[in-house]
RNA sequence: UCCUCAGUAGCUCAAUUGGCAGAGCAUCCGGCUGUUAACCGGAGGGUUGUAGGUUCGAGUCCUACCUGGGGAGCCA
């Protein structure tokens, strides 16, 4: 018999097929029993009859427990009763395994027993539409770059310095010489960019903040591109852009996802450009109104960033943001130096910054100034100079954390549901 | 790091003023030809996070520690 998928079930009506899966729920009436069974594309229901099946096959449905790994052969038909509207009426079951008693049942778990257990409990539907969900959105990310002619030039996940300078990163021996896991690619994508004039990067980025929040984790995955010529008006441009794209892609080609997650999909249809864009100054006018403790001349808080998101129904962009509180390379504006050319794309519902950029410093003496002002070692920052020196030009580039990126479009609200394994404080098992 | 809440069966949770350790799910046994977290009957399952203290008596009160949840700061 023709091994097939649940998803393309409904090409085989009235055919009799084989399909390979984990029995994923069972209910008992006796002489009929029902088999839910998964194979990683769907759910059916599977239903055996007694008097259909040989007395060892039936036998064999006693033991099966959940998870148990199993093979099925019989006919598809239509059925309205049958969650799907498909059932496969068996004829011949061949156990793989049965499987132990499974620890995560159908009913409640707790989030630390569910985390202790995230090697199974991505087998469950919702942590799997997750992960469908996120690896659409990755390749949503990957084709609209390449689509425009962007060139993937991996970064080092081991450096030698600090990229922005005080943040605490995790150390490492490398051969009696101290290293650091990376915290952006965006340096090395700066001197890619100058190869290929667009590039970007892809990879995972860790930070040993002792965070403990919803939208942290100890190491997580960034989409950064990079533009040569591009200034911060381009690449506001397209991260707007980029992010349409992205949540298109996952209203069209993952909605049954969607579906399992309950996600207001309406919430998403509104994401169309153009996004709003407010200076900082205009944002804290809207949090002065609004009563923040915060104040105007820092960063936003968690709880400011919500009061601003909430006033739109799509993505956000913050920009110019004061020089004082933000890296060593952002260009400062011409009209006004004490604001630096950089933004922040804050995401709708209160899931806060998706994205962060900026028009990066061109200028040798004044980066050079910059890098003395932050009393960064300037050794290690000798190469980064010397794209200063050689043909410099401006050039722009923004950050997109992947897994916030998928908490939003998932609707879920914590991000530890959006990577298969998170690496968070206190917690790095399984 | 700080604030806050919690820890009782494999899981989710009860246990009155300090007075016999309980239920549902899961597991095992039995029943049922249309179940959707099926249902019905039965069985097994406990160092109440750890260590100390108060008390005739502690799951319950006190102290310390451990583990985890939520939040803050910081960040994407």
């Amino acid at each position: 018999m023709p091994h097939v998928y649940i998803q393309d079930i409904a090409e085989h009506v009235e055919k009799e097929v084989t399909l390979k899966g984990w029995l994923y729920n069972k209910t008992d009436k006796g002489k009929l029993r029902f088999l839910l069974i998964r194979d990683g594309t769907g759910v059916i229901q599977t239903v055996v009859f007694q008097k259909n099946v040989s007395p060892e096959v039936f036998q064999a449905t006693d033991t099966l427990a959940q998870e148990s790994s199993l093979v099925v052969t019989g006919t598809i038909r239509k059925d309205e009763r049958a969650l799907g509207g498909f059932e496969m009426d068996v004829r011949n079951l061949e156990v793989i395994q049965v499987a132990d008693s499974y620890p995560i049942s159908p009913k409640e778990h707790g989030t630390s027993f569910l985390m202790d257990n995230r090697h199974l409990w991505l087998r469950s539907a919702r942590q799997h539409s997750i992960l469908r969900i996120r690896s659409e959105i990755i390749k949503a990310c990957r084709d609209f770059l390449d689509d425009r002619g962007f060139t993937l030039v991996d970064t080092p996940i081991i450096t030698p310095a600090a990229c922005e300078g005080t943040t605490t990163l995790f150390g490492l021996d490398y051969f009696e010489e101290k290293a650091y896991l990376t915290q952006s690619g965006q340096l090395y994508n700066e001197a890619a960019c100058m190869s290929v004039g667009k590039t970007y990067c892809f990879g995972p980025t860790f930070r040993a903040e002792k965070s403990k929040t919803r939208r942290h984790l100890m190491e997580f995955w960034m989409i950064e591109p990079e533009v040569a010529f591009a200034d911060l008006d381009d690449i506001m441009d397209l991260a707007q852009e980029h992010l349409c794209s992205i949540v298109q892609r996952v209203l069209t080609e993952r909605t049954e996802e969607l579906k399992v997650l309950e996600r207001d999909t309406t919430l998403l249809e509104t994401i169309q450009s153009p996004f709003p864009r407010i200076s900082y100054h205009e944002a804290f006018d809207i949090l002065e109104k609004e009563g923040t403790q915060t104040p105007r001349g820092s960063d936003f808080g968690g709880t400011d960033e919500t009061i601003i998101s909430s006033q739109f129904d799509r993505p956000v962009i913050v920009h110019r943001f004061p020089t004082a509180i933000k890296a060593f390379y952002m260009q400062p504006d011409g009209e006004n130096p004490e604001l630096a050319l950089c933004m922040d794309i804050l995401a709708p519902e209160g899931y806060g910054e998706i994205i962060g950029g900026s028009q990066r410093i061109h200028d040798y003496d004044l980066l050079s100034e910059r890098i003395e002002e932050h009393h960064l070692p300037r050794e290690a920052f000798q190469w980064y100079l010397d794209l200063r020196k050689y043909g410099s030009v401006p050039h722009s580039g923004f950050g997109m954390g992947v897994e916030r990126v998928v908490a939003w479009i998932c609707g879920i609200d914590h991000v530890r549901e959006t990577i298969a394994f998170p690496r968070m404080l206190y917690r790095m098992y399984p």
